[in-house]
DNA sequence: TCAATGAAATGTCCAGGGCAAAATATTCTG
DNA sequence: CAGAATATTTTGCCCTGGACATTTCATTGA
């Protein structure tokens, strides 16, 4: 017995598409075309499994499903590479080997993966390591991915090197003194699984000083402003990522920002586009990684 | 404007009770009662989500909804203590101080958490660190979490100190060789998010000389199989703890099993009660984390 | 005592209707 | 004709209520 086909259950997990909007898409848009079991169940096959992931992650970047959602396979692979900004080099910025990289990771050599970041993060220093290869890479592999360059494990393999890399030169940054200012909590929002962005985040809020708290990932709400107060945090850093459903984001924030007390300022950074189309009052959107150093310049001038 | 009622979608986020079954207990058992917004949608309140959330700790443990679901939150609490088996003692086992470490958590000191950690990995030593410290240090802080004795944030805080400690032990054992056999291979399901029990069982294939490559949490079970392919792995070692679906669990180690050459061992760990009362044909159970050690032994033997 | 059979419990699926908010298109006004 | 105001479409999510496969429990029979 082999399931060449998924359940709707099984889709949504591997999609992130709700079972809600998987019907109706099927209704709206006639796509996916589930066969059915024996028993009159939804039974995907596993190209439209995939075609919905590549859809899912255009939408992630800002697509509206029905633009995408009709058109074919090798179109979707090529929306994927126009949608990424074009790479504004800024003078004396590293330039990325990203398809060296791509290389690495299809020769599935852990090790040479590893020490090939590593060396990067010798050569440039934490700050410039983060912004100036970890980024680019990041999305280097995405794209990969969606072209059908890569496999997913060997995204997961990347994702966890470089983490294990952050880790390491996190762990030899000396801790700031306990009392140092501004003392930092980082986390994401319930339903965001993704840490690395705030690992990133961390390597760069540690270098300027800050004194960070992380609490890992998916932290309630409520959870984040105990934690704030419990820690005397200045600060509250999120990370989003495209797979948060955007109306979460900015209801999420608006909740926050009304719970939470107004000397905490609440920053946010990532890749959900939604951070800067739908801003947020009392919300404090960082554009990218390289902006925490000068909000940080900008918080101590306010507060000292 | 303070929300003090969650939609049905973040009740389904924060507890892990999907909306068809918060819709289903609501018909069947009377509970949850929301009320209804401006617009007729549910809306429940902070009280019956934690509720919720305790009921769904429980039946992770094995309780039934029809059972628990009615009881006040007194009785639940209570339960959850007699839930837990009583720790047997093995002959030398250090006695970790459990309530030294909730006191530790609930004065919000990661650094002495963090320092206290330590202490314990280099007093032990990794293998017994991870057995004897962190196995039941992770069900006290389970159930003080349920007891209302600690917040999610202070269990958050302890995760992220347990892994960066562990993170940091791991980077200090020598890589074995690359030909160094067995090849390991470790991951989750999808829907699985917690990686922390991921990192336990790597500390220990690492203490045994196994060659460890951790693909994170969430990888699709295809994936799964490609990388076994890709990086030769002799054994999938995989996660998984009380939030994942039962059926979820036994369908798809089912599955991973056809799909998995047969040379490729699958194990599995971890405290989802499913694992040992379903077991999957050619699929190894491992009880703790103990085992780890006789059955790479037994791996050892049975192929060299 | 143990196995087999019936009954209850439980999670998930389905269809199709409806609605609010966001995005887009269109019209109006100065 | 630019820009604002207004209509329209798009889109995701929620609702009800019925159904069913599967597991678990209880009762009966050998």
């Amino acid at each position: 017995m082999r399931p060449l086909t998924l359940s709707i259950a099984a889709v949504e997990r591997d999609t992130g598409l709700s079972k809600d909007t998987l019907r109706v898409w099927e209704r709206r848009y006639g796509f996916p075309t589930p066969e059915r079991d024996a028993i009159g169940e939804r039974a995907y096959s596993l190209d439209q499994v995939e075609k919905l992931r590549i859809v899912k992650r255009l939408m992630d970047g800002g697509h509206r499903p029905g633009r995408v959602v009709p058109l074919p396979m090798d179109e979707l692979q090529h929306l994927g590479q126009n949608t990424v900004d074009a790479p504004r080099k800024s003078a004396g910025a590293a330039v990325p080997d990203l398809r060296g990289l791509v290389e690495l990771l299809r020769s599935h050599d852990v090790d040479a993966l590893r020490r090939h970041l590593q060396q990067l993060l010798m050569r440039l220093g934490l700050q410039r390591f983060v912004c100036e290869m970890v980024v680019p890479f990041n999305t280097a592999v995405g794209d990969a991915w969606m072209r059908g360059q890569l496999e997913i494990h060997e995204e997961h393999a990347y994702t966890e090197a470089v983490q294990i890399v952050l880790r390491g030169a996190l762990a030899t940054v000396p801790a700031a003194a306990p009392l140092e200012r501004p003392r930092v909590l980082l986390t994401t929002f319930p339903g965001e699984p993704h840490g690395l962005g705030l690992l990133m985040a961390e390597a760069m809020f540690a270098m300027e000083g800050a004194r960070c708290l992380s609490l890992g990932v998916q932290t309630p709400l409520w959870d984040m402003v105990l934690a704030a107060a419990a820690y005397r945090s200045d600060i509250v850093a999120l990370g989003f990522t495209g797979c948060m459903n955007p109306n979460h984001v900015v209801d999420g924030l608006t909740e926050l920002r009304t719970k939470m007390p107004a000397e905490v300022e609440i920053w946010v950074g990532g890749s959900a586009p939604v951070l800067h189309r739908r801003p947020v009052a009392g919300v404090v959107a960082l554009n990218s990684l390289v902006d925490i150093a000068p909000q940080i310049e900008r918080w101590r001038h306010g507060s000292a």
